[in-house]
DNA sequence: CCGTGATATGGAATTATTCTAAAAAAGAAC
DNA sequence: GTTCTTTTTTAGAATAATTCCATATCACGG
C-alpha cells in the first residue's frame, strides 16, 4: 500500500513466465526489454530503457521499445507517468502510489509514507468506468 | 471547493484589470487571448484557443499563443493539464479540482460531486515545497 | 520442414512546442 | 511630440518524442 515499498515484480518467477501470465508472448526482445524494466522498481523513458538494452543485451530497434512499452502498459505490466510534455515515464511499481515530479530537475520519485492519500470515488456520469487514478504532486526547490 | 462550480472569472472586472491583478502586463494580444480564454470556464488546446481567437478578434501568432499560455500559467492565471502526450489542455478553473479524462475520445472534464478528495499533505524531502496537486482520474466507456 | 500470422526493424513521417532573428509596440525620460 | 530602451510579437525554421510504413524475420501449429 505505502509508496516506497520497493516493489519486486519478478521475485519467484522468471521473466517469461511473468510476460505469459499478463498475457503477453515472450519474445526474445520483449524478454530483453523486461529483464532491464523489471530488474528494479523504477521510473524509466522510452529512451533510457533503449541505451541500457542495448548496451546490456542485444540491439533493439527504437520502434520496438515504443511497442513493447505500449503493449506492457496495456496488459498492466508497467504505468505510463505523463508528467511533462517533454517525455513519458514508465513506472514498473503497479502498486497504486502517487509521484512526485521535480520541475527544477524533472526527477519523478514515488511519494513518501501514506499520510497523503485519495478518499472515495468520483461519481462518474453513466457508462464510464475507471481505469485508474493518478497523482501527481508537482514539487520545486524552496528560494529557487 | 465544489469542482463542478462554474467560475467566472472575470465577473466584475475588465481583462485588462485581470491581467494586472495578476503581474501580466494587458498588451493587445494577450487581451484578445484573454478575452475568449476566460468568457466561461474551459478546457481548451492551444490550437483550439487560436483558432477562436483568430476568429473572434483579429490574427496571432501561433508562438504569441503559446508564449501567453506558458505565462498565463506561471502567473497562475490557468492551469495547465497533461493528459496524454498528444496535446497539454489549459483549464481556465483555477480553483483546485480534479479531473475526468475519457481515453476513447479524448475528452477532458470536471470531477463532479466532493465524495472524491485528497487528504493530507505528503511528507516532502527537505528542501522543497508543493507547486500544486493534480489528479487525473482516467475513464473509458463501459464494454468497450 | 512449411506456411501463416505475429513481431521486429530502419528510416521516413508526423506534429506539438520551442527557438530565432527581426519588426513592432510600449514605456520612460526629457 | 521625439528619442531611446526594453518588452512583446511575429513568421518561419528547428527540435524531438512518438508513430507510421513497408519489408524482413520470427514463432509455431500441422
Amino acid at each position: 500500500m505505502k509508496g516506497i515499498t520497493p516493489l519486486l515484480p519478478l521475485e519467484g518467477s522468471s521473466v517469461a513466465e511473468h510476460l505469459s501470465a499478463h498475457g503477453v508472448k515472450p519474445t526474445r526482445q520483449r524478454v530483453m526489454i523486461a529483464r532491464v524494466l523489471f530488474e528494479r522498481a523504477q521510473h524509466v523513458t522510452a529512451e533510457q530503457l533503449l541505451d541500457k538494452v542495448s548496451e546490456r543485451h542485444g540491439h533493439v530497434a527504437k520502434a520496438t521499445v515504443y511497442n513493447t512499452l505500449n503493449l506492457f502498459v496495456q496488459q498492466g505490466l508497467v504505468r505510463e507517468v505523463l508528467v511533462d510534455r517533454e517525455r513519458a515515464f514508465y513506472d514498473t511499481n503497479t502498486v497504486p502510489h502517487h509521484h512526485l515530479f521535480c520541475e527544477d530537475d524533472g526527477a519523478l520519485t514515488d511519494v513518501p509514507g501514506d499520510a497523503f492519500e485519495v478518499r472515495g470515488q468520483p461519481a462518474l456520469p453513466a457508462g464510464l468506468e475507471v481505469i485508474g487514478t493518478e497523482v501527481i504532486v508537482r514539487v520545486r526547490r524552496r528560494d529557487a
